[in-house]
DNA sequence: TTATACATTATAACAATTCTAAACTATTGA
DNA sequence: TCAATAGTTTAGAATTGTTATAATGTATAA
């Protein structure tokens, strides 16, 4: 349970105000104990669940991104139709359930980290992301 | 050099109907030696480009989902504003250009395809996939 | 405690995509 | 060969996810 205190903090430390819509948002998203995945939808939706004065959409996207930019959140793309996030800012790999439209972390124990033998000459490698499409087996594919 | 004929049986083959439209998107799409990443936007332009008469923008979307389904082109998600197609339908990686916003195959001398240690329970992998985004290396990562 | 820079908000604008319904065309089979 | 019909194209409207705008509100520094 990270208090709010600790919140405010980190707020500060990287440019951010500490207002009271950001500190809700980083209640939702770090204050629990797995990785979390989510559309911006899905994190709007759960915020006016969850409170009794709402907090603008404009302010879930802003916020989102800003968090994203400093580092605290990951953008994930799995199709074009929406942008998902994720908690775990650290290099990993996602399944994507089909049946559900669910992003699964992919743990060390399930994939070996792809290789690359060559690069695109002289341009610098960003991110190696995999991507695992599954499914029921009797369901057709997308 | 395909001719016309036979992406008329191409089309016939799968239950689609060999229209002028068709015909056209087939003979821009997979006359060429190279493998094609294109976004619908990109097609079209091609097309209004190279026709005389225009192709309804519908159509573009109809005719690239249609070839999807029936497996001629694969769609490939790099980011959530745009969608891209790739003529290569076979299980393949992709380097991303983030300067350029462009799409490249990635060969075999590139990559070692990631193993699977462990799937999710009751699923069935439909694909694997890497994504390697790259960019000029004073760039900041997006 | 006030000036100011930063945030929030509702709403408008936008871009990519899908839907709609009418006009058109390829195919089937009398 | 010529309807009937089932599939296709079309322009434009509608929808969806997202970003921009500009006015109002708020945290912070001096």
């Amino acid at each position: 349970m990270i208090k709010n205190s600790e919140f405010i903090d980190k707020l500060r430390s990287s440019g951010l105000r500490p207002t009271k819509q950001r500190l809700k948002i980083c209640e939702l998203l770090f204050n629990r104990d797995n990785t979390f995945h989510f559309t911006i939808n899905d994190l709007a939706k759960n915020i006016s669940r969850q409170l009794n004065e709402k907090i603008s959409l404009a302010t879930v996207y802003n916020t989102v991104h800003a968090f994203k930019n400093k580092g605290y959140l990951k953008e994930i793309s799995i199709n074009s139709d929406k942008s998902y996030f994720d908690t775990n800012t650290t290099n990993h790999h996602h399944f994507f359930d089909q049946d559900t439209n669910e992003l699964i972390d992919c743990t060390d124990d399930e994939i070996e980290t792809p290789k690359i033998k060559k690069n695109i000459l002289g341009k610098k490698i960003n991110s190696v992301e995999v991507l695992i499409k599954v499914a029921t087996d009797n369901q057709n594919q997308k």
